[in-house]
DNA sequence: CTTTTATTTTAGTTTAAACTAAATTACAAA
DNA sequence: TTTGTAATTTAGTTTAAACTAAAATAAAAG
């Protein structure tokens, strides 16, 4: 338990790192799983707030194939770890995680990828 | 203990409003208290971070005379009070402080305002 | 080797957060 | 009323965070 208190306040301020971290909390997810759980961002956003949560200690990658396997690193949240827990047990949590994500929206709109058959 | 957690979070992911946060966390400070502990940054500024705070129900308010007096709602910070203490009780605390302050640093740099007397 | 699939990295864009300086409010005291 | 002191608010500045699009990397498969 050495004091990261500060880059884990950091980490978890982000509504988008919080939807990532509830994903792979029970069980790992690939890089891939995890944006198509997400298709309002690209594939390289996620790989970045993957890359903070990393650096953070906050999840644990294992490559296998050409994938990479991430997990939460749940003991390193400490009593943060409760918090987050009671925030997804809250029945509007989604609805309030999308009025964060759109406050906190920051570059260029687009449409990014459909998820939806596009005409050929 | 209705679910402001990720507003608790936004509110402490700020080292500035952590360092505030300190400072009112045993007894209370005005506005202007809290500004002499940390020239660096303008009483305007103080004021802004306050009034975070407050809308996050992190610090409580009492007017008497011209000032206001602040604490901290501990409770209202559940577990990740005793986060912030454990944070607080590291020894290299005020020195971790100061860089992450240096890094999110914003706006124009000034000298703002000096502890030293100025000459006549 | 070439292609495909999975991911990371880089360069560039948008926006809110953190600040400053100055104007404003509010209250007390001379 | 004027002056002074305490705090808040507003308008404007700087910068990093959150994104996109595209290029690069890597590993498997044809």
């Amino acid at each position: 338990m050495p004091d990261n208190n500060a880059a884990i306040f950091r980490a978890i301020a982000s509504p988008r790192r919080r939807e990532i971290l509830r994903l792979v909390w029970t069980g790992e997810c690939s890089a891939g799983e995890i944006h198509r759980s997400m298709p309002d961002i690209s594939f390289g956003a996620v790989s970045l707030h993957l890359r903070a949560l990393a650096r953070a200690g906050l999840v644990e990658a294992r490559a296998e194939k050409q994938s990479r396997y991430y997990r939460a690193a749940q003991e390193a949240l400490g009593p943060a770890g409760a918090m987050l827990e009671s925030m997804w047990n809250d029945a509007l949590w989604r609805l309030k995680l999308m009025a964060e994500l759109e406050q906190t929206r920051r570059g260029p709109r687009s449409l990014c990828h459909r998820t939806g058959k596009e005409q050929e």
